[in-house]
DNA sequence: GCCAATTATATGCGTACGCATGTAACTAAC
DNA sequence: GTTAGTTACATGCGTACGCATATAATTGGC
């Protein structure tokens, strides 16, 4: 599906060499992959879990629940598909419903060093509940214990940088 | 990551029951598949491949470049992660720049009937050509032939609806 | 110690999005 | 045939987003 494959139907990936079957084999997982994750999210944007947040605020929340603490504004936008000016008004907003705090950096004027209010924190975990529950029995419905460990692991390995890619051919 | 896990570090799904262990097992996959997806989007997103179009917009071309033709607004909802008005807009904008044109169906006046122009058809295959490209050599860089089949029949799967879900315990 | 370059975050502005609701067309019961 | 109900899409309105740019703080050469 979409932001995807584009190699049009393509007649036979046969041509000559191997290369072009070896595209088509990555655009179709993309693809494949893609959909799933348009479908599920679809359907867990449709629980009535989020209590007035959308999932990108939610996101956050997590995101700095499960990392320790302070998060500067640059640690988050490695996890959140946001633009920067995106996220510090997405943080605005969580620091206004007072779900976040933003801490001065001793060692740098410049940091926001984020982190959960004793609110924030008790929300993302009251959220968190419920859709972990939402998540496990939309994965666990199709997939065995073996597939969903095998996703992960595939998933894991996917955007692994292990030291940078091994560039065109190695 | 994200709209995801949530369920907290969690001790050591062990309390009783193989239960909670396949709930971390799901949530673990769901946030691994989550994140390579966000990792790859904003790969993908910084190519310079798109011609002016978002990435919806390049979506909804391909699926209607993929899907045979006459596709109704409801038929793209189904495959684009945006909402109905959201899409009815997005949808206004390709025609307004003369890549997608409505016409009428002659069995459902209401019905939109979107077909791709020949611009938009080319203006398709070009973007698609490129992101096709680059995804290829994203996915390829660190999985195999065989974990790419592998990861395209697992997100398939992931969201079969073979006659609906077994429910709660089969 | 001073200034260019870089980093971390914020803001102006135009556009796109979601929610609620509107409008038009089809369906069906009577 | 009329009308309640439903389906398919569009529109008003407020908010969120991305891009470009601004501001403030830190670093590195000299």
């Amino acid at each position: 599906m979409r932001p995807s494959p584009a190699v049009p139907p393509a007649p036979q990936a046969s041509s000559r060499g191997a290369a072009r079957g070896r595209t088509r084999l990555a655009n179709n997982a993309w693809e494949a992959a893609f959909t799933a994750h348009s479908t599920l999210m679809k359907q867990f944007a449709a629980d009535d879990v989020w209590a007035g947040l959308s999932m990108r605020e939610y996101d956050v929340l997590y995101t700095l629940s499960k990392s320790g603490v302070p998060q500067r504004l640059g640690d988050l936008s490695g996890h959140v598909l946001l633009s920067q000016p995106g996220l510090s008004r997405l943080v605005d907003r969580l620091v206004e419903r007072g779900l976040v705090a933003r801490c001065v950096d001793p060692t740098d004027a410049r940091a926001a060093n984020l982190t959960l209010t004793d609110e924030g924190r008790a929300l993302q975990r009251r959220i968190g509940r419920a859709h972990g529950a939402s998540v496990a029995a939309a994965m666990t419905a199709r997939l065995t214990d073996e597939e969903l460990a095998l996703l992960e692991a595939l998933s894991l390995k996917l955007v692994s940088d292990p030291d940078s890619l091994p560039e065109e051919h190695p």
